[in-house]
DNA sequence: CGCAATACTTCGTGATATGATGTATTCCGC
DNA sequence: GCGGAATACATCATATCACGAAGTATTGCG
């Protein structure tokens, strides 16, 4: 896809990959590959900017020997999802102005 | 909307706005207006870069003394709209992953 | 005359996605 | 038990890009 394209989703698509309960790194990279791919340093930019932003919570834990770092959504990464829906609407809008009687739909 | 999500759109945008016959600058801003403001220094980056990729082609004429740089998009730049609607089907998939579920919806 | 509108340009800046590279551990096949 | 893949995270340099600021120059209007 169109890196342009991609930009405006990653960080929303991190926030609803834990919106579930909570994950981390690797996890997070797993489950969004279906529908976005990411590089390991993208993902690791966006959890701390995210963090710094207030939008998730980060724990630091053991699990079998290995650091891992879990990540929680907050009401404040809860709220930018419902704003990214409304986003959404604009969106569609300006959708159906390039697409509009693109060969004879 | 956010500035992120906005990216995905501007190219493609200024592509619509050409579709049917061409347009210039100041006109092209007016017209998009409605469905996503722009400032003129960014617009003139994109038709400047549009141009480097050979999906638009540019005459200069003179229009009431002032000089107007006229845009005729190409086959390339169809091409791009045509690629765009296949690429907002795969941005589709990442939205509903994206919404899935949000306030029991 | 002065100001808004038209029309385009250039420059510097900040945000950001990514590849490359590094560190360190566990797990599995041979 | 050796080696490589997988797990897990971090850092750095780079390239792209939208945008505000500022500039140039003309036309039209009150």
């Amino acid at each position: 896809m169109d890196i342009q394209l991609k930009r405006g989703l990653l960080d929303v698509c991190v926030l609803a990959a834990i919106r579930d309960g909570e994950s981390y790194g690797y996890q997070i990279i797993k489950e969004m590959k279906p529908y976005l791919e990411m590089s390991e340093s993208t993902l690791y930019t966006i959890l701390k900017r995210l963090e710094g932003a207030g939008m998730l919570t980060v724990r630091t834990a053991e699990h079998d020997g290995r650091l891992r770092k879990y990540y929680n959504i907050t009401d404040r990464g809860r709220a930018r999802l419902a704003e990214f829906r409304e986003e959404w609407k604009e969106m569609m809008t300006v959708y159906r102005f390039v697409v509009r009687e693109e060969n004879g739909k």
